[in-house]
DNA sequence: TGAATTCCGGACTAATTAGTCCGGAAAGGT
DNA sequence: ACCTTTCCGGACTAATTAGTCCGGAATTCA
């Protein structure tokens, strides 16, 4: 009974993780929380708590989101390295200047939130673990889990690295290099 | 002629370069900084301007104290890739919990200003370039700048991945793992 | 001694921020 | 009709922040 909502608290959340990875923590004020969900602050505290839960949501939703999206790239056809290539190659030619939200959080608020900190520490645990599923689906890395599990770190770290190197504005042919020498190894 | 001034400027520098290196520039106050550096605010008004400017002077001073370490480093006889473990080695043991200092201002500033972003960007080229210089000193990257520049930003973005993922708190053996596969490609 | 500068401590401004509260209107269900 | 909830707009609080200013003491040089 009452007056309906009249929003869908997902597109809420999209807006406001947009806010939050573009802006960080303290860079998206409520009020630009407002103007990105196109909400009152009312509404926003009604329906996510307060703005620290608003991050962690974005968060969440974040890595729910990503990591469906990575498994979906690199859960293809192929052998592993044309997998990881899709990926990086996808991570490339998009160029998001936003970096990675999670490298961002730990960056933004995990030295000052002890709850974001571990939020990011058990996320990148759980993105190499993807890495790792996907090397696991050809050989040699099936039948070697050490050769996966190094290749699964080396690959995590390029990748962020790559990212940290799209948000600094390195030269596309930086980016180009280091992917390809990465890939190269798989 | 007047009172002389009775701290030495380049401490303060290296105590502010601390607190946004640890804090972030939102994180870090001006009450914070006077606590670091031991100074009253109109004295570190009076030696740097503003709050920002003291933020470029850090990155200024990290860089040049960041570049001379790597340099030395990475200048030391021996193959390239001894070389690089060294400097790899020494960044696993030493798990600075504050990452890169550069890394943090391109999340933590950069997108919400312009000169921390050019000042960011020319960072990164120029830390590309000392890679690229130490592998020179090596065969076969010596007679081979398309090999040379492959590895070298290969090389940064795994540098820049392993930073975050220590910041991230990733357990140290995938530290190691990334670190070590990296390393065996050179 | 006098001029110039720094240091200290605290008062002060002006702006921004997260978060709460209120009152009235609108939109449901019963 | 009645109750409940949401929405809107704005007022409001309380805290924090960067940055300025003042007054008095200290320290140098000329």
């Amino acid at each position: 009974m009452g007056r309906p909502r009249e929003f869908e608290p997902d597109d809420a959340l999209e807006a406001i993780k947009g806010a939050f990875w573009r802006l960080g923590y303290d860079g998206a004020s409520m009020h630009e929380l407002e103007a990105a969900t196109g909400l009152r602050k009312q509404s926003l505290y009604r329906e996510f708590g307060d703005k620290r839960a608003m991050y962690l949501a974005a968060l969440d939703h974040y890595e729910r989101n990503e990591i469906t999206r990575a498994t979906a790239v690199l859960g293809d056809k192929g052998s592993a390295r044309a997998r990881f290539s899709r990926l990086f190659d996808e991570l490339i030619s998009d160029r998001d200047i936003r970096g990675c939200f999670l490298c961002n959080a730990s960056v933004d608020q995990a030295p000052l939130e002890k709850t974001v900190e571990n939020v990011v520490s058990a996320m990148v645990k759980r993105w190499i673990t993807v890495f790792e599923n996907a090397l696991a689906a050809s050989e040699p890395y099936r039948s070697a889990p050490k050769k996966r599990e190094r290749k699964a770190a080396h690959l995590a770290a390029a990748y962020m690295g790559l990212r940290i190197l799209i948000k600094a504005r390195a030269p596309e042919t930086v980016l180009r290099n280091a992917a390809d020498d990465a890939l190269a190894t798989i």
